[in-house]
DNA sequence: CGTTTAGTTGAGGAAGGTCAATCAGCGTGG
DNA sequence: CCACGCTGATTGACCTTCCTCAACTAAACG
């Protein structure tokens, strides 16, 4: 049953998307080697600095971000449990964003070239990384439609919808509620709204009975409506390769 | 010099990152196999079609875009010749963008499984795709930061900054102007304004001297001063895999 | 040489930002 | 156990940016 493997989040996340074989289990605890506890607001990396490594989060969230000239923040992306940091700069020198834990957990760091090494090593793996990638790429464009093209209502409504779904997705929880550990600034950075607004539409969506926020726990009574009302089509976030395995492998 | 092979524009493009071997440029012009001449305006395929195919894009612009409950659109890319359109749907069974074609133009589409093959065969194209999927993250993202946090003015130089390099790295033109075949429109749909205000902004940069546009070509005569009045920092675009591949491979 | 299509210009309005004051919770130290 | 101060959230008043609607102009096109 290989149960012990599941203890590591990378595993259980790749496992998301195929079965993984013995050796593919022992390739990926590789990058779990060494893991370090940080505490909430630790600095994974700047801006700038040398990008040379991933990162796979085993406990509590992160999150990436952008500092503007003007001084505000931009909030690039939200990572939890399982999910691998720094992707996006594997063709780069250079981090293009700063990374800060949003609350006390653990991280592991290992090189760009074991990536390569399970591209050496593991069709599946590989595949499952491009998959893993090109999700990622998924999320980051709905999240800018979000920005781009809903309003203020609708873009808190979204995220919520889509963290709530992220999360039911890894970690099994069959409530209507979930917890949120960010303060309300944060989501300010992230929806690109400032933390006035952000209160005044929580308020709105709390006076209208569909969110209900106290302390770190957010609950939605009735997903459906709340759907309606964010646009939320959640088709983007169910992937699925293995029509394109079947097709092809042994 | 294998010189004929730079006709490929695929080919160029993945050159741009590393020096492919004969076997890797034979492999890539397999995804060229079928060009097919396509119009301006067509569509290659929609939202919620099945996707088990990518697309290389020859000659001519194209942009995927996304349709909202409203009615508005919003462009989530805008593909160059050279580029590979779906690779965001990898990890998916349907698209989740519709794609058209800006101009007149050549495409040649190939299965998914093509990408499957090109993994098993060679480690340098496995590794340029990766390479290529986590820039075309990066771009997103950056766009994704000009619609949250910045001003209808500096979106707008951004987004012509940001043309503009990606035109010089590919097609070498050494002037301080390029051909922009996109309307008004177009330029609102990509950046979240509405065309009214596109004009407005344009006229606006043009009487500060910053960017002028006559039909489809832009000139912008002082890049610095543009570059300054956006925030544009061009190290996104700047990738560089060499380190990588110094560091590891023969 | 009309007719369509793309761009320009003006006036009024809505969504969300900014600034500032206030409040609630909570950990700390006396 | 209470007073203090900190951080995070709320509320109000006013302002800015951009949107919408609509009329108009300028190309492009058969």
């Amino acid at each position: 049953m290989k149960v012990e493997h599941l203890d590591s989040c990378i595993v259980r996340h790749f496992s998301y998307y195929y079965d993984l074989t013995r050796k593919d289990e022992e390739l990926l605890l590789e990058l779990e080697r060494s893991p370090t506890k940080v505490k909430a607001g630790t600095r994974l990396w700047e801006e700038r600095d040398s990008a040379n490594e991933f990162c796979t989060l085993s406990r509590g969230w992160a999150y990436s971000y952008r500092i503007m000239e003007n001084g505000s923040r931009q909030i690039l992306e939200l990572y939890m449990p399982g999910d691998i940091i720094g992707l996006r700069e594997f063709a780069f020198s250079q981090r293009l964003a700063s990374v800060k834990m949003a609350e006390d957990g653990v991280v592991c760091y290992f090189p760009h070239q074991h990536v390569l090494d399970l591209f050496r090593q593991s069709m599946a793996l590989t595949t499952i990384m491009f998959a893993i990638s090109s999700r990622q790429q998924v999320l980051i464009t709905e999240r800018l439609v979000n920005l781009a093209r809903r309003n203020a209502k609708q873009k808190l409504a979204h995220f919520l919808l889509e963290t709530y779904q992220r999360l039911k997705q890894t970690q099994a929880n069959g409530h209507d509620s979930f917890r949120l550990p960010l303060s309300q600034e944060l989501l300010a950075d992230l929806l690109g709204l400032s933390p006035v607004h952000v209160s005044r539409t929580l308020t709105a969506l709390s006076d209208e009975g569909l969110v209900f926020r106290e302390r770190h726990v957010v609950t939605i009574p009735d997903l459906k409506a709340l759907k309606e009302m964010a646009d939320f089509d959640d088709r983007y976030l169910i992937d699925n390769m293995r029509p394109l395995f079947n097709s092809h492998n042994s």
